[in-house]
DNA sequence: CAAAACTAATAGTAAGACTATCAATTTTGA
DNA sequence: TCAAAATTGATAGTCTTACTATTAGTTTTG
């Protein structure tokens, strides 16, 4: 991502959070020590008093921003895929060729993520291995419907929107446009974490790519 | 399924629990109310504690079949994926066609579940629903690969083998068999999460089911 | 029918997920 | 610039979960 997007921020749902760690120097500290921390724990095994420990602050402070460690995984998620967004949209503005265009988007949406210079406290890097290993516990709830009605997910739902429009403009008569872009955005991280765990189940790995993957499958499907 | 698996008995990595829960009244009574138990309440609320309550025994008592509860899912997932194997093996056994053999192979893997009068003490629909809310719970942990090569994921991975096979049959030119098997599985029981909480998402619901989705896009795939 | 296995009940520990209180520090706005 | 407000850190405390240990009563079985 370019200069011009270093004084951005990627806005998320206000009822996700108690207080905005982006208004903060500790909040900071939280959102960007938080990541690293869940990414070397997992998320069953991390606490709000361990990261406490990790930024020399007090558990006490961090439920100042965050209600519980469920609402943290959705903020760190949200402002995940806000950033996609933000990616996707700068890299499709200006190709016009619908085919050309939804092959860029499965591209960004489903390649192994770098670092982002734009950003400074948040390591994109261990934040996409949060979202592969993580992001599902985020919605596979009970309170599922509540959260959403809240708004919790809209960033999500608004990506996958994106993908699907992409994919009728291809081909406006192929029937699952929004099954198909909810298959790739999930699809995608369940190949990542495949090749990382269960690699007989995937034929992506050191040759293989899940973009290539999803590339020749959306192509094949969508140009017949 | 008939008469003839009456007498059939789902068999179980060892190491999943301390006491074959098959084997005793109890045990059986602690599979079939925890199957009705972690439906209603969702596996995070889900407690041995309660479970006890449940079928008026006691904690100590389930921990002597099973020593926590994520093995106490890993065996009720396994369960369920060895059920759905010996329903593939023997709805597919006698077709030739290769093509006609791969549709029934996803129509079964993909499709909404009934009870099955087969075993008594197990609700196949309710324990279906676990799966879709709770399966990728089972492997998103830090425990994983050791997990893995205790042989706690053998049956699914034999199974996502099985239909791997059965799209290479299709078209052996086809590049990546074991993917879109992991996609078929995984994919299917996100589909149908979706359709019950983020319809949007989906083009599955009243009138589309995700078989159709999945056949749809299996054979545009590998027919062309 | 006695030994072995199993189950139920109780108690106890350690950690997790918070809430409440208070004092010290920092920020801020009149 | 100084007083009020906000923020942070430290401590303590509650309730629940996830177990382990012990014991006593019941059932099974060779």
């Amino acid at each position: 991502m370019n200069d011009l997007l270093r004084n951005l921020k990627i806005s998320i749902n206000e009822s996700i959070y108690l207080k905005d760690p982006e208004s903060s120097d500790l909040g900071k500290r939280i959102v960007e020590h938080g990541i690293l921390l869940i990414n070397e724990l997992g998320f069953d095994n991390f606490t709000f008093k361990k990261l406490g420990e990790r930024i020399e602050s007090n558990e006490s402070s961090i439920y100042r921003y965050f209600e519980n460690k469920h609402k943290f995984l959705i903020y760190l998620t949200s402002w995940y895929w806000g950033w996609k967004e933000y990616q996707l949209a700068f890299a499709t503005i200006n190709i016009n060729d619908p085919k050309h265009k939804l092959n860029q988007a499965i591209e960004i949406l489903t390649r192994e993520v770098e670092e982002d210079q734009s950003f400074n406290h948040i390591n994109e890097v261990a934040l996409n291995k949060i979202v592969i290993n993580e992001y599902s516990k985020s919605y596979l709830t009970k309170e599922v419907d509540d959260e959403n009605k809240e708004g919790y997910f809209v960033i999500y739902k608004r990506l996958s929107n994106r993908l699907k429009e992409m994919i009728a403009d291809v081909n406006e008569g192929y029937p699952y446009p929004a099954s198909l872009a909810s298959t790739i955005l999930a699809g995608s991280l369940h190949q990542h974490f495949l090749k990382d765990h269960f690699t007989s189940l995937t034929d992506c790995g050191a040759e293989t790519s899940p973009s290539q993957y999803f590339i020749h499958l959306t192509s094949n499907l969508l140009n017949s």
